[in-house]
DNA sequence: CGGTATCCAAAGGGATACTG
DNA sequence: CAGTATCCCTTTGGATACCG
């Protein structure tokens, strides 16, 4: 392997042109680069769950408070408005009185949500496995 | 659809048994699941692009601090401690003079990074529209 | 109902110094 | 090299009160 080059092992996933480098221009490796901010809205505490709670289908702003167990408003306010900034939730208000709000995933955001579920319904699985492995850690070094 | 299980579209991703409650068993939506807390090493800020970086190939410490650009030696080794904790990251270590320690992933380890990296490479991919998106946002509304 | 504003405590996280 | 320990500032995030 090409000791010099260490993206040397990265492969465009996605690349529509044909740049070789269309797949590094928004490395999240870099500290400076956008896309990493975006990442931390998606991978968040708070934005994981949401996400996914809203796989399921539209929710309104209070229903998703009790899907996402243990977000407050303040929390579920900040994340819905970065999702929706992001492009990922729109947001549907209907100006009744009561007021009405619907939050559901854009298209893109059913895209991202599907990888995050993957990797949420992997992690679930695998539970058993890391209660194992932390078992065993904490048995060897001290109690963390 | 059944309006009163707000479960009810939860399908089993990965399911070995016949047991249709097997992925319920450590729902990450539940405030108390101790699967939030493995989710969260994941996917925080350092352990995602920990984990990333590692799928490449195995790494020392301080290879691994200048690939995650920007990350700090306390919270490098706090992140890697977490993740070997649960059984993601193994920690090979030879009691040479200068210590050399290498960090790689487990069977485990590499099972999740590839569920992660699918989301990372589809967030960096669709960085145009988040910028697109996040313009737009930010000219009808506050500059955040 | 669907939020925003404010306050304050707790955790996150960087810089530096130091050890094996 | 591979970390740990300490200091201290910054951010996160919960509770409460209030508004349309």
């Amino acid at each position: 392997m090409d000791e010099t080059s260490p993206r040397s092992a990265r492969k465009g996933a996605t690349a529509v042109e044909g740049d070789p480098d269309a797949d590094l221009a928004f490395d999240v490796f870099a500290k400076a680069c956008p896309s990493r901010r975006t990442l931390e809205d998606v991978t968040g505490r708070w934005g994981s769950l949401t996400l996914g709670a809203l796989h399921e289908g539209s929710l309104r702003f209070n229903e998703l408070r009790r899907r996402v167990d243990g977000v407050s408003e303040k929390m579920l306010s900040q994340t819905l408005h970065s999702l929706e900034r992001d492009g990922l939730v729109h947001r549907e208000a209907q100006p009744t009185n009561p007021p009405r709000v619907d939050y559901e995933l854009t298209p893109l955001g059913r895209e991202v949500a599907e990888r995050l579920l993957a990797l949420i319904h992997f992690v679930e699985d695998r539970m058993p496995s890391v209660l194992d492995a932390q078992q065993s850690y904490d048995v060897t070094r001290g109690t963390r």
